[in-house]
RNA sequence: GGGCCGGUAGCUCAGUUGGUUAGAGCACACCCUUGAUAAGGGUGGGGUCGAUAGUUCGAGUCUAUCUCGGCCCA
């Protein structure tokens, strides 16, 4: 007997896949089709799904957490597209913004060039060129992980176009009036006279004066407070004339003692935290004293304070209002505040009606708004500060701090705190908050926990501050009249501006003249024109004005936005302000946030730690295919974890799944034939052929249940799953006997080969979305000559009457049977009495009622047995019992099976292929 | 330090409103097969459900504390 006389599986799909190398030339084969220009014209007058891009900053090599973001939203265009939608994605990146100021600053430290000596707008084109060069990058590495978009037509925050529509959004603000001026502590260099961000930042010790001092209480609801001082401790004495409030702990417990050691206190009652009472009175030398009372935190609800220097001109209320900053740490408990000079304080002070005045100059100097010291350098100031604390009795005691202090990278100059003039949109004054919140309410989220971190943060945020004095962004399109100082807000000033940009970019606000920008209706001279730019938030904020609404190919608002949970608090956030202000509602339907990349135990990827993994390893090694299953079996609404282990284990995976896909084109010979599913002779199929399917029927209902929820993991686990269970090691061990064996025309192998094109057929359409290059890769070899792709097709419906309970029930008594009757079988192979189960015959012995229903089966065929009897014995304790021996006889050479006659299914002689 | 989220077999994940001996697939071990063959099949071992305390007749599930990790903020 030779293997040529039986019908052994052939196929040109090689088991080996060889990912690395195959991919490539997918993807080339999806761009000589232009994949992206069919599925639009086949989808044409389709539902949209407009899934809007997150723009990642065009800026250095993509790593996982990109990755994995790319082909998330990839998985979900491609199931909305096969689920029959025009599923639209079109990349854009975010351009502007520090981190590329600095690559082209960096360039110029090594070529020692000078920053200032280089005009803006030579500078700006610099981070324009720079912006491209990565774009570039980008687009071959998404689109070498499978991604389908629109790669001709992205879009970008620099091209002129989104410049001119982010002027005209903030025209918007502008006009409303929510957009105002005001003040803002930010790092300040006095050397350097510049704002730096904190990643300009460097940490270096420092020695700080430290002072203990007092703020004499002027009125409270609590008795026992009056007449008593608040002691407060600071690194920073200058800032003691800029106090405005006094912060405490409500949590806290707090002490009033009466100071009896000889000093300026000696008598006086003073407030401290009763946890830092002991190294206060060390450091303050104080040894002998008198406790009076402890207190709650709370009594300070309500109390006001006076300024130290009240007998100098500072004769405003110092209110003392709670905050959580407020600890044990250091200090007295109680905390200056000096809203200009330090974010806690100014949130603390903004949220109380304190507003931050601008109390130093550029160069470091107190202004006009500091009685008595106003032209002194704050650097200076400390010593003045404290003599005059000593002479007005309201210094405890001074000291020194040695301490990590922030300084400027470039000068290594200390830095401060210092409010400067900004631009805020309001949360309230025009209802943006309330606004936000209610689009929150209406938008779905998955998961749905992150609808409350939204929310959470959208109640608490201050007000947004959208302006930066920097150089690479949108210029702020802001003119002040110089004679009230207030700001011109024109919808035709606007509206030229943008046309302008629309025309040459947003560099000619820095060169050309401002009569340019103000048309003929204003004059120049009138008018300041501001050097501000836009902060990049408010950009990628805007992207839905500049792409959603102006691409007739999109939608508004998009159907979903998808980014990392980090986006909460980032374009998320930033999208849904800027588009509730200009648009009162949100610019997404739906929300999908993801978990971060980290490694196998859990822990962030460092480099330090060594346990980073790119994707670009991934890609040389596995392929994307192995990524994207990563990526769909993994539960993206918690971290997601990756290692080599990891990786090894989806490899494992995928080899079942390319071998289950061998395995029919195998048997198929590579000859697909289109099934039309409703046109199947049902009763004609075996009970076996019935059952898959049964069976493909229920995982199409959970398939399609997991995705319109968008949980691809458990979806890819199901059709893993099927692979494996259903087929592998059942339907395919099963029918191998018929395939092999069977003569050709028999209506069971026949019947067989329409299951296996069935299969085929629902294999690769629910695979495509997340198998995306091995289901084309198998779509090509089978496909007739006017398919194109696979993923252009759609997934396939399956008819109802396919569903059969009744069957199941009974198949479900069946494969309890086999799994008796298989271990029955082990047994005997670990006695060494059988080797392949051909070589056994079973007994299978069954109660009354189980007899009756399965008495019909042939058991020999589903255990893959020679010989299998029923027997009804309703003696046995289980309803079921299984016995098994050696079967007897000849070995037939056909089909392997032991039978003391000769086996009469080949006497018509052996299958053969016509 | 604060807010939010999470910790179930080596891995990826299930585990409904608290209810029998906590499940699946993979991996692992052993066996079979050599007609899916760098494949295929079978059997089996493996978990104090992050820790502790509590509520309850009963807790992986509820509560508190702690611990480890992640994101955001300071």
């Amino acid at each position: 007997m030779s293997k040529e006389q039986i019908n052994l599986p052939k196929t040109s799909f090689s088991m080996k896949a060889n990912l690395p190398v195959k991919e490539p030339n997918l993807i080339q084969y999806w761009t000589d089709i232009n994949l992206y220009k069919q599925l639009r014209e086949k989808s044409k007058g389709q539902k949209k799904f407009v899934l809007h891009d997150g723009p990642p900053y065009a800026n250095g090599n993509i790593h996982m957490g990109t990755a994995l973001n790319k082909i998330l939203k990839d998985i979900v265009t491609k199931f909305h597209q096969m689920n029959g939608q025009d599923s639209v994605y079109v990349p854009g990146w975010d351009c502007h913004g520090l981190p590329i100021e600095w690559k082209i600053e960096e360039q110029y430290k090594k070529n020692k060039k000078n920053k200032n000596d280089i005009p803006i707008v030579e500078f700006r084109k610099e981070c324009r060129e720079f912006a491209e060069k990565w774009i570039k990058i980008h687009k071959d590495q998404f689109q070498r992980l499978g991604v389908i978009g629109d790669w001709n037509n992205y879009y970008s925050t620099m091209s002129f176009s989104a410049e001119a529509q982010i002027v005209r959004e903030l025209g918007k603000f502008l006009k409303e009036g929510s957009l105002y001026r005001g003040y803002k502590p930010v790092l300040w260099s006095t050397v350097e006279k510049t704002a730096l961000a904190d990643a300009e930042v460097e940490y270096l010790d420092h020695t700080s004066d430290t002072i203990y001092a007092s703020f004499p209480v002027k009125n409270s609801n609590n008795k026992d407070l009056l007449n008593c001082e608040v002691i407060i401790w600071t690194t920073t004495p200058w800032t003691i004339p800029a106090n405005k409030a006094l912060a405490f702990n409500k949590s806290l417990k707090y002490l009033i003692i009466k100071v009896e050691s000889e000093s300026d206190f000696k008598n006086k009652k003073i407030i401290v935290a009763k946890d830092l009472l002991n190294s206060f009175l060390e450091n303050c030398k104080i040894e002998k004293y008198q406790k009076i009372s402890e207190l709650h935190g709370n009594v300070f609800e309500g109390t006001i304070c006076t300024h130290p220097f009240l007998n100098l001109g500072y004769n405003h209320d110092i209110p003392m209002l709670d905050a959580r900053f407020v600890t044990t740490e250091q200090g007295t408990g109680i905390v200056h505040c000096a809203p200009s000079h330090g974010p806690d304080d100014f949130n603390l002070c903004l949220n109380n009606g304190i507003k931050a005045l601008e109390t130093v100059d550029d160069d470091g100097k107190y202004t006009k708004n500091i009685p008595l010291f106003e032209g002194t350098h704050i650097f200076k100031a400390n010593t003045l500060v404290i003599e005059k604390l000593k002479e007005e009795k309201k210094l405890v005691s001074n000291g020194k701090l040695n301490h990590s202090y922030p300084h400027s990278w470039r000068s290594k100059a200390p830095l401060v705190h210092r409010a400067t003039p900004q631009w805020f949109i309001s949360m309230e004054s025009h209802g943006l908050r309330d606004k936000a919140l209610k689009a929150i309410n209406k938008t779905v989220f998955y998961p749905e926990k992150g609808k409350e971190r939204l929310k959470s943060m959208i109640e608490t945020r201050p007000d947004w501050c959208v302006s930066r004095q920097r150089v690479w962004g949108v210029p702020l399109p802001i003119f002040l009249n110089k004679d009230d100082g207030k700001v011109l807000a024109d919808d035709e000033v606007f509206e030229n501006i943008a046309k302008i940009y629309e025309k040459e970019g947003s560099d000619c606000w820095f060169k050309d003249d401002a009569q340019k920008f103000l048309g003929k209706k204003y004059k120049a001279e009138n008018f300041i024109k501001l050097s501000d730019i836009v902060e990049v938030w408010f950009d990628s904020g805007s992207t839905h004005s500049f792409v959603l609404e102006t691409r007739k190919d999109l939608k508004w608002p998009a159907s979903m936005y998808l980014e990392g949970s980090d986006q909460h608090r980032g374009w998320f956030h930033s999208s849904l302000l800027q588009s509730c202000g200009t648009r009162g509602s949100a610019p997404f339907e739906a929300i999908l946030s993801h978990g971060f990349v980290v490694d196998g135990k859990g822990l962030k990827m460092s480099k330090s730690m060594g346990n980073v993994i790119s994707p670009d390893e991934i890609l040389k090694k596995y392929g994307a295919d192995i990524l994207r299953i990563w990526v769909a079996a993994s539960n993206y609404s918690e971290d997601l974890r990756i290692d080599y282990t990891i990786l090894e284990q989806h490899a494992d995976a995928y080899r079942k799944i390319r071998n289950t896909f061998r395995y029919i084109l195998g048997n198929l010979n590579d000859e697909f034939s289109q099934i039309n599913f409703n046109n199947i002779n049902y009763d004609d199929l075996s009970e076996l052929d019935q059952f898959m399917l049964h069976k493909i029927y229920l995982l199409n209902e959970s398939f399609l249940k997991n995705f319109k929820s968008y949980n691809f993991h458990l979806l890819y686990k199901d059709l893993l799953n099927f692979c494996t269970v259903d087929l592998s090691s059942f339907y395919f061990d099963i029918r191998k006997d018929s395939l092999y064996c069977d003569d050709i025309k028999s209506k069971k192998r026949e019947n067989c080969l329409k299951i296996l094109n069935i299969l085929l057929d629902c294999l690769l359409r629910w695979f495509a979305p997340i198998l995306s290059f091995t289901t084309e890769e198998i779509f090509k070899l089978i496909k007739n000559e006017s398919d194109v792709s696979i993923h252009l097709e759609k997934f396939a419906s399956i008819p109802k009457n396919w569903k059969n309970e009744n069957l199941a029930e009974k198949w479900k008594e069946i494969l309890n049977v086999r799994e008796i009757a298989l271990s029955s079988i082990e047994l005997r192979r670990a006695d060494k009495l059988i080797g392949s189960s051909l070589e056994a015959q079973i007994i299978i012995e069954l109660n009354k009622e189980k007899y009756n229903l399965l008495k019909n089966y042939d058991f020999a065929e589903i255990c893959i047995t020679s010989v299998a009897q029923l027997k009804l014995n309703s003696d046995i304790k289980a309803s079921t019992n299984v016995i098994t021996k050696k079967a007897v006889g000849e070995k037939c050479p056909v089909c392997w099976k032991i039978f003391q006659e000769k086996c009469e299914r080949h006497n018509y002689g052996y299958a053969k292929k016509e």
